[in-house]
DNA sequence: AAGCACCATGTAACATGTCAGTTTGAGCCG
DNA sequence: CGGCTCAAACTGACATGTTACATGGTGCTT
């Protein structure tokens, strides 16, 4: 027999659900939210959706003004470049561990990313082709082993998934070079070259941060 | 006229004590903490008491356990040499950054904690070397004006800091050794070496794995 | 004496009530 | 018409009540 699997408490729920309507953009960047009305809305009372907002707030989605109200963070360039630096810098650390410590297993989770995001390409299928590509960086992630970098990661990731729905229009013209360097990207993992692996998970993902610097400039 | 700053919320008041209780090992690890126990003894009604243990959670500091209780963290080496892993890698690049962008300011700062730290051991006060000592590294964090960095460092640092504190007996026979080696780091960054810096400092922080697997065996 | 069901107690999760600070806009005055 | 006042509505902070679950002990059964 299975043991019976705790239920998520309705905090964690209400956490799921805010989290999903702000990376999906379904919240707009700096919307202002009442944890009144999340309530009504998540047929809740205030209390879950009080302990949610401060986990998403720890997250850095959501600020909280006291008395004032709570919103959807608004991203500035200085946030999103120091958001990518920071994700950059605990990307390629976990890979160069991960190429220590794991690296056939995670060339393995990279061919299975990279096959989801070719069929997704195929089937002109975008939202199928961002999934590959969050699996591809979290197999990165993962095979270093260590649960805190995977901790940090997913707090540093939230906004700037958030950012990258929002920048969907300038993101999805640029899927093709995206396919390009993830292969590149792959091909270096197998040679076992971490130093030019590094440089070229850099720049991948710091092509976000330049994409936002263009739509801040427009 | 400097803007009136907002008193600090019960909340973020309960989260503070919490964590120095925490840190200063006054709450013992594993120790069972109740929410309303809590509540009663810093005079607050269980709201606040709620809300702070949701940021320790997030900390590490704590881990709650539905329905049962509330339990300051205990390490295990696992989880120890992650923390220190991922330290490690935030502060040797921060210390990268920080020698591009604010060399001078940084030694301002390691100057200063270094005196604190000299002052304190000649004063023969631990309690003065370990405030030393986190402001020199702190300064290392702050000078690479990434608050994505920072943000991520004070949440990594919270339990080691709890450990330094159990693992008093052996640290505190190594605070010469510790002394040397801020000087020896220092000097590196005089001579704008990052490399030599980094291994200097990644080495420096291991220190601590180290004791705890000491401590572990015995 | 050992195994068992049962119950008292403690816990966090969740619901709801109250309060003080903030925002907003309707209405008044110049 | 424009600026001002002020009260009402809204908001999050905090307090407290209620509930479901976990646990440890007690006394019955065998």
């Amino acid at each position: 027999m299975q043991p019976i699997s705790q239920p998520k408490s309705l905090m964690e729920e209400t956490a799921d659900r805010l989290r999903i309507a702000i990376v999906t953009g379904e919240l707009a960047l700096g919307a202002k939210l009442s944890e009144q009305r999340l309530a009504n809305t998540l047929q809740v009372s205030r209390s879950p959706v009080r302990d949610a907002l401060a986990i998403l707030q720890s997250e850095g989605l959501v600020t909280v003004s006291p008395k004032r109200g709570t919103f959807v963070f608004t991203p500035d360039m200085r946030v999103v470049s120091e958001l990518c630096e920071h994700r950059s810098l605990l990307e390629t650390a976990a890979l160069r561990l991960g190429l220590e410590r794991n690296q056939a297993a995670l060339l393995d989770q990279m061919d299975a990313a990279i096959d989801l995001m070719q069929k997704a390409l195929e089937a002109n299928n975008p939202a199928g082709y961002t999934a590959g590509d969050q699996r591809f960086h979290r197999s990165i992630v993962e095979s270093s082993e260590n649960r805190s970098f995977i901790r940090s990661y997913e707090l540093t990731i939230g906004p700037l998934k958030a950012l990258r729905t929002h920048l969907f229009t300038i993101m999805a013209e640029s899927t093709d070079r995206s396919m390009v360097e993830h292969k590149k990207l792959m091909a270096a993992c197998r040679r076992h070259d971490p130093d030019l692996a590094s440089k070229l998970l850099w720049d991948h993902i710091m092509h976000l941060a330049e994409a936002f610097k263009i739509k801040e400039a427009a």
